[in-house]
DNA sequence: ACCTGAACACCGTTCAAGT
DNA sequence: ACCTGAACACCGTTCAAGT
């Protein structure tokens, strides 16, 4: 029962509530509408498609990000503002598959890259070099990197006898010898498990600082605004 | 008329050439049994689901990737490597979607990132640091960076006249002055419309050669193989 | 061993109609 | 202005049956 009308706002607000309850990939129209007590053609009146709605719904986790802090000095205010985006990102599991899916860029989107972009130009950056450290983040404006040792977590998997384990760790020390070296030394050798998860929030950081580091040296080496192949880092 | 009885790899190859064709998304399970002359149900005798008919396709991309030089240093040996796996992310505009969306490590995965893995091994770098530039490349190691100021291509949208578009810059600038004056920088002022395209290689190879300049300058700094809060990148 | 037919339980979205 | 009902053209996947 609606007593209450529909809009944008609650639409998208739904929309999350039940992204993170059951997953985005339960978030269909159709499911959606049956949350909000009504037929699925009525949310075509709020949201055009369902691209529409997704990117809505990344707005919403953008809204959640903190502001940037102007007593930072410029490498601890990206960091911050990027630990921000980490910490919603982490509140809803289902934001990295969103936001990899969007192709859309809605003002809110660009308001936050104008933001950022504006840290690295605040802080003396060319707007030459700020492009490239754009891109060289990537992915992590939004607070994440690509996965790459991360297990999926099989929630309904069986566990493991020592024995099937054992075997499975000999079979895979075989076969790819130097990513178990890697998993050992992330892990101290405990690996609960073929490819136990590392320290990602650790990854995080040392990637950011990797390149926010890189970006002062190549700033204070008088980067020049052209971006021919001589500028390349040497 | 399937003469030819159907097997895994007729499968894939069939996928791929439909993807190549009309995108990720219209590989569906019944498009791809109606292009192999087959009922639906003809492909669960092959792949156990859509997940790993996606993940197949996806082996068969890294199949096409180049072997490792032996005859190259470290560094360029790397780039060589992902430089390869991006030509073949380029000639299959589906792959960076299929990429982002695998959730499964299948062997023929775990073969590649095992491979790069050893290549930084055998540059000498610690287990411990081979495992954090692992995450801080993410997904260049697929030969592409995530897409930031990427327009997606709207391929049947009205062209602007000279007015809107004029009108158009000058709400954007206003809006968004940041994003506005770098791509002014990147594209060396010639926008043609918001958002223009800029040198994608180019910023993959600046990115690149930014992580693995840090790469060899931590090495260099005796990098330790503890992954402590003090072995930040200083 | 491999393929088929029919069915199940879903999708996103259109259109014309209701209030 | 906002919501509804019925329909269209799809999905992935199961099951039991065919050859």
């Amino acid at each position: 029962m609606p007593r209450e009308r529909l809009n944008r706002d609650r639409v998208l607000q739904a929309a999350v509530a039940l992204a993170d309850r059951s997953g985005i990939d339960a978030v269909s129209m159709r499911a959606l509408a049956q949350d909000l007590g009504v037929v699925p053609m009525a949310l075509y009146k709020h949201v055009r498609d369902k691209d529409e709605l997704l990117d809505g719904m990344v707005d919403v986790l953008i809204d959640e990000f903190e502001p940037p802090d102007p007593a930072l000095d410029w490498k601890a205010a990206i960091r911050h503002r990027l630990l921000s985006a980490r910490r919603v990102v982490l509140r809803h599991p289902w934001a990295r598959k969103a936001i990899e899916s969007r192709t859309r860029r809605t003002p809110t989107v660009l308001a936050y890259m104008d933001s950022v972009t504006g840290m690295f130009r605040a802080a003396g950056f060319s707007a030459d070099l700020t492009h490239h450290l754009m891109h060289a983040l990537g992915n992590r404006i939004w607070g994440f990197s690509p996965e790459l040792f991360e297990e999926p977590r099989d929630d309904d998997a069986p566990p493991l006898t020592n024995e099937q384990q054992a075997a499975l760790a000999a079979e895979f020390a075989q076969r790819y010898p130097h990513i178990l070296e890697v998993a050992m030394a992330a892990t101290r050798g405990d690996l609960s498990g073929v490819g136990a998860g590392c320290d990602e929030e650790f990854e995080f950081g040392f990637a950011l600082d990797l390149l926010l580091d890189g970006a002062e040296r190549l700033h204070a080496r008088h980067w020049s605004s052209r971006s021919g192949d001589t500028a390349r880092p040497a």
